[in-house]
DNA sequence: TTTCAATAGTTGTCAATGCAAATGTTGTGA
DNA sequence: TCACAACATTTGCATTGACAACTATTGAAA
């Protein structure tokens, strides 16, 4: 079968990727929070205080876009940005109360969107497809 | 089990959809395409004219975005935009010759990445991701 | 038919993004 | 310990991209 970009993988990747930021986006809007920022958050309340480079990895976003993004949550007191004594180049980075208690109004937006993807779909199926979705990536770091 | 972000289906989109898009964008550039003026050439290759609407919806860039990158295309001598006898108001949008050869040139290098992504894989499980991502993004415009 | 709403596309403006250069800090070899 | 490479982050600058306003054309109601 010859090759039709509309059924390719990347097509169908970018076509919901860019779909579910959308929708999901517009909701955050109410909260003055952007998808990327979301990413952020929603990574340091999982995962707890990061550096700068550990965050960027996590949530895929490019390092110098990450610090004025990050710049902007400390200005509006949903992130603590701190130099540590041990390496005075490392950034520490983590929630505040204001962050936490943002980031835990947000989640059940983004669980919500989640459910509305993956309606009618079998859990099992969608286990699935993320563990595709993690080889997936790992191919391409490879 | 709780929510957890780095384990969302919209984390794992996300991070392998900019990953593909970097690692295609990189071999692009060396035609100065940019991967939305792939999607574009691509979908015209594949799907014949259409109008910048139909174009719009079927590559999911943005109508303003996508007007500037077809002018852009056009200048290059890879698109041919004209305003159709029957209604003034649409604009037929199809490749040139330059255009097909350059696109036809491209695909391979989007079949060669969509290899690597899928390296290890079982074509049927491929299939079962597409068929998954169809479903969700349908979802998503209910 | 005349007016007004709807449609299709383009352009103005400004924020978001990313690369590259700059800053400041730490590690390392002579 | 001194010079310099490597590292972590930030900032300058130029591009991209999106929303909203605008233009032009068509359809539809009065």
């Amino acid at each position: 079968m010859s090759h039709q970009f509309v059924n390719s993988l990347p097509f169908h990747l970018n076509r919901v990727g860019v779909k579910l930021a959308d929708l999901f986006g517009e909701r955050l809007a109410e909260h003055a929070i952007t998808v990327p920022m979301y990413r952020a958050l929603a990574v340091l309340h999982q995962e707890g205080p990061k550096t700068l480079t550990e965050l960027s990895q996590l949530t895929n976003v490019e390092l110098s876009t990450l610090s004025r993004l990050v710049g902007g949550l400390v200005k509006r007191g949903l992130i603590l940005r701190t130099r540590i004594e041990e390496n005075g180049r490392i950034v520490r980075i983590e929630l505040t109360k204001d962050g936490e208690d943002l980031t835990a109004k947000l989640m059940p937006i983004a669980i919500e969107y989640e459910q509305i993807a993956t309606q009618g779909i079998e859990e099992h199926e969608i286990t699935e497809v993320k563990r595709l979705l993690i080889l997936i990536y790992q191919n391409l770091n490879a």
